[in-house]
DNA sequence: TCAAGTCTGGATAGCGCTATCATAATCAAG
DNA sequence: CTTGATTATGATAGCGCTATCCAGACTTGA
């Protein structure tokens, strides 16, 4: 008896017909198999390469599924082999340049290998992060990418209690954070101290630090400012402003402007990010001060546009494209269950001078 | 006999001992039921609040649900209940804040009604649409949100062969699109046409356009640019710059050295995004070009920072909030099976004008 | 030639959850 | 009090797919 005169999966269709039908009417692995007169576990096999199926079966399966139009369900793969191909990546905020970069490049590895991005915003806030762990985590994520190591206490229990390989992204591993923790960026303190040297470098004194956001790696570069200005002794409390609202143009703007009419005189300005910079040079513009004859202006992260600036904007390039995709190849080395040699991997940041200082 | 004493269950752990083990160890549903002294079922229903559960029950389940550290599968969930709570959105660019708005706002709508957004990013490319689609379908998204509708051969059939509630974001309706094709945007024509005349009342003749990208809807722009030009005689082709490059600050300060190099005159510029404009803005700065004066600039989108400017853009606000929260509703009701009024909602943009034209 | 290994395809049994039907319990109405 | 209607819970049977075990068919090597 032919194979193709096979009824096996009759009995399907029958108890299907008899019964009220929870069938979605899709097209499924069964009715593939059972077109090309196979098992569905060999069309299973077929599909995903998986094992060695007889390559004329897997040409013939292929062409079936293709002409049946059969699209695999991936919550029941998903259900069945106990691992999904979705990836969580959990980023502050999508205004902010610098993570579309990182998630553009996320998404590059892990998709060639055949894993999804679930993106969520966090908009910078802890019991957000949480609330959306606690809605993603349930799609058993197969693995999770986190921005900074700035959880709340239920987020880290929500982690423990979900073992999913998890990589840290932008800033490096705490020193004891036990063996399970990976991380991809750089030092945020770093960072600061070399912006704020190099304005010491060009001579300045009265250097201000304008913060926005006021996230852990702001505060951290604000640390490495601190740093090196006490270290010099010209470190002074209130060349600080420090706004918790979200940076922006607008309100780099205004920081220059309330730091300009201060009693205080100023000589240079470091801004924690570019946005708030380019906001201060258009300020700066609009009052007629001449960066940098009358006050230096510097940035942080080179985001796009800061070198179209007038004049462009001194700042500190910052890997966003290596973090992601050194991030995602890590994770999956991770997901593959290969062990991972750096845990933590410094990819280190570059000063941009130009002529804004 | 105390409903605790039963031992239903046992069979499930027997059988699970008795040949390998395929079980995940994880806490399931039935774990929670058998901890709680009720069936699955009753869990089930209790925790997701479907039909009338006694309440004290529901407490003692939602507690043990708790102590136990319970988390549903939602693969799991999507696969017996054959619905999903993903909606894929695919949208052209992060790096556009335009869409980051877009989605932030669809986030918000479809977060609360317990939905989860897939994000897509096609780089402009239909082809990536179409692979985005190819990768992303199998997961049986509830929904899909779509940015326009120039959308491939192929993706139109895959969207064919998998029958989803869509929604088209930023444009309206193509006419004649069928019955199901629900859209929420604003005329793009319209908006192009309603800056040319904004220009043409200020007075200025030699009217240019500058283009990036060069996807659907800047041509559609384009296209009422040069509807209301020809309508008054004053359309002149070599004005129109046209550059499929992806649009940056860097690029518009090219358009905008070109335009003003070339042996035309002109004394407005239309630049069809905002960011282009901005870059020209500072190229204007830099070269010394006065504007207004010297030649007006007028951008599209009303992007953050374009009242930053020196001088603050003229541009066309666009409803991003509005499309994203609108389209979300509306895709809310088609997974609800109400029944959807208007099938197109036309949201309108307005224009800023500004101190640059 | 035959035992031991290698391959390929199939049968079976769930993954963890929910739709659906069945049943016991409760209730309104006669 | 009955009796039919309405609950609340449970039992059962998959959703569509894959892990795992099996069983022939085919190789080998001696």
């Amino acid at each position: 008896m032919p194979p193709e005169t096979r009824t096996k999966s009759e009995t399907t269709v029958d108890s299907a017909s008899s019964r009220r039908s929870r069938a979605s009417g899709r097209v499924t692995l069964s009715d593939v198999a059972q077109a090309a007169g196979v098992s569905p576990m060999t069309v299973s096999r077929a599909l995903r390469g998986e094992r060695r199926v007889a390559p004329a079966l897997v040409d013939k399966v292929r062409e079936v599924a293709a002409s049946l139009g059969y699209v695999p369900d991936l919550a029941a793969r998903a259900l069945a082999s106990q691992k999904s191909t979705q990836v969580l990546v959990l980023v502050p905020m999508l205004s902010n340049t610098l993570f579309v970069e990182v998630l553009e490049a996320v998404h590059k590895v892990l998709f060639s290998q055949g894993y999804h991005m679930l993106i969520g915003v966090t908009h910078y806030d802890p019991a957000e992060e949480e609330q959306l762990l606690r809605a993603y985590l349930p799609m058993r994520p197969a693995g999770l990418l986190l921005t900074g190591f700035d959880h709340s206490e239920e987020s880290r229990k929500l982690l423990a209690a979900n073992p999913v390989p998890r990589v840290h992204l932008m800033e490096l591993r705490e020193p004891g954070s036990g063996p399970d923790c990976y991380s991809v960026g750089f030092s945020q303190i770093a960072a600061g101290a070399e912006m704020t040297r190099h304005l010491l470098d060009k001579g300045y004194r009265r250097i201000a630090f304008c913060g926005a956001q006021l996230d852990a790696r702001v505060m951290q570069r604000l640390e490495g400012y601190r740093q090196v200005l006490k270290q010099v002794g010209l470190y002074d409390q209130s060349l600080e402003i420090l706004n918790p609202e979200r940076s922006s143009l607008a309100l780099g703007a205004r920081q220059f402007e309330t730091l300009l009419k201060a009693q205080t005189t100023v000589d240079a300005i470091f801004f924690c990010n570019d946005d708030i910079a380019q906001g201060a040079l258009l300020e700066a513009n609009r009052m007629g001060v001449k960066v940098p004859q009358q006050v230096a202006i510097a940035g942080f992260n080179d985001l796009p546009g800061s070198d179209q600036m007038v004049p462009p904007l001194t700042t500190i390039h910052t890997p966003r494209d290596e973090v992601g995709s050194t991030a995602a190849g890590m994770l999956l080395q991770l997901l593959a269950g290969d062990t991972v040699r750096e845990a933590s991997v410094d990819l280190g940041f570059r000063l941009v001078p130009r002529a804004s200082t």
